[in-house]
DNA sequence: AAATAAAATTAAGCAAACTTAAATTAATAA
DNA sequence: TTATTAATTTAAGTTTGCTTAATTTTATTT
């Protein structure tokens, strides 16, 4: 049976397996989800049981076929009502994620259909995440990449931003980091990876840290 | 604590206190939430402790001024989902009662006072229903009465019909008692309390028990 | 008023989802 | 390779919200 829980749980390890392309550990989910490594290790035992997990001992954890249909319809269901709360009641972006948290696992597949159709089949998410169909599929989109990979001297637009930390959202608002704000690479420092970025007008210094939590594409000839 | 368990409670007790103007036994609330006696039992005494609920043993329950704050706030979530998913995603009437009952306790404060700003600050929820503001004040509503109190001879309105039992609604809907509809009562059997109603043209016969469910308001001078 | 029935409470137990503490396994460093 | 550290699992215990069964209280009949 599928729980609130158990959904929070499936959501956080496909998320994660997709970034790191490999099981996730134990640890690194029990600190995203701020739960003990003794629950989840029960946890993720409970969840392999019902095939959800792909999960033996000591070896991390993966999603199942199974499991990631959930996985994504949570996913799905997150994302919408990011793009609703935005886009039709007004909230500013940095205030949709924890409503859509809670929302998420409340939501039947009539009413996110409903939903879906009501926002006119949005692809990406306030944040800039992309959505799944009904079917689970994501949408194609332009490539991006981390902002820690630009190259110096080419021009670049925000295409994605972290969307789990408030503080973190809130410094990279007030920086002019904002999704399809424009930027361009004026120079990366050699010795910590600091980048000097023109940002409407300004040049401001990007440490590797923030550069590590959001995405850009690429301007072709700007 | 607040739980999705306990706003449930606080909820029922609280409408069926009103309906009954005066402390609700354990066995009707154990039938109207599907839950055993004992559980009520036990559960009492927690709402009680946090001074929600007014109970002493074999008494009854009644919410506190405390208990009744968030039954309102519960009611008043559930009736304005009601509305948005029948006004804005076209949900029929009989459809929107259960996926509100999980809605309602996943929705902040923040996001239902913008749903009713969306809705245009709605005063009755589709069947009838009235919605309290967000200071948990109801407005004023045209008087109704039960169906079972109309005198023979009179016009009436349908004002408000019973939305808990899907099969009741279909039923309702299939003899034309709908939300707005107009009727004539021309007469009462003696024995069993059974109306005869004039309704779109039609004489059609309406037992006690059915009377029972659903409201209308007289309609003056017809 | 006594017997019976109904309602409510108490008792005992269970499953879910956590916790902390102890034990075990795996990874890293000397 | 052995010692140390880090990650993981197991064990034991808690809280919430239920269950059924037994007991007690209250209400209704006779
Ligand atoms: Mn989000
Ligand atoms: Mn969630
Ligand atoms: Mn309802
Ligand atoms: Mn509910």
């Amino acid at each position: 049976m599928s729980t609130i829980s158990k959904e929070n749980y499936l959501k956080a390890i496909f998320i994660e397996e997709v970034e790191r392309n490999s099981h996730v550990p134990v640890n690194i989910l029990s600190a995203k989800l701020g739960i003990s490594q003794a629950a989840v290790s029960d946890m993720s035992k409970k969840l392999a049981n019902e095939d959800l997990l792909d999960y033996q001992k000591y070896k991390g954890l993966k999603t199942t076929q199974k499991g990631r249909n959930i996985a994504l319809d949570i996913i799905r269901k997150h994302r919408l009502w990011e793009v609703f709360l935005t886009n039709t009641l007004g909230y500013n972006c940095d205030e949709v994620h924890d409503e859509a948290e809670m929302l998420e696992h409340s939501t039947s597949t009539k009413l996110i259909n409903k939903i879906e159709e009501f926002l006119n089949f949005p692809i990406l998410d306030p944040h800039g995440y992309p959505i799944p169909d009904k079917n689970g599929n994501f949408p194609n989109t332009r490539e991006i990449i981390n902002f820690s990979q630009v190259e110096v001297g080419k021009f670049y637009e925000v295409a994605r931003v972290n969307d789990e930390n408030k503080e973190v959202m809130n410094y990279l608002t007030k920086i002019g980091i904002v999704l399809g704000e424009k930027l361009f690479i004026e120079n990366s420092l050699e010795f910590d990876k600091t980048l000097i970025v023109k940002i409407r007008g300004n040049s401001i210094a990007i440490s590797s840290q923030i550069s590590e939590i959001f995405s850009v594409s690429l301007v072709e000839g700007a």
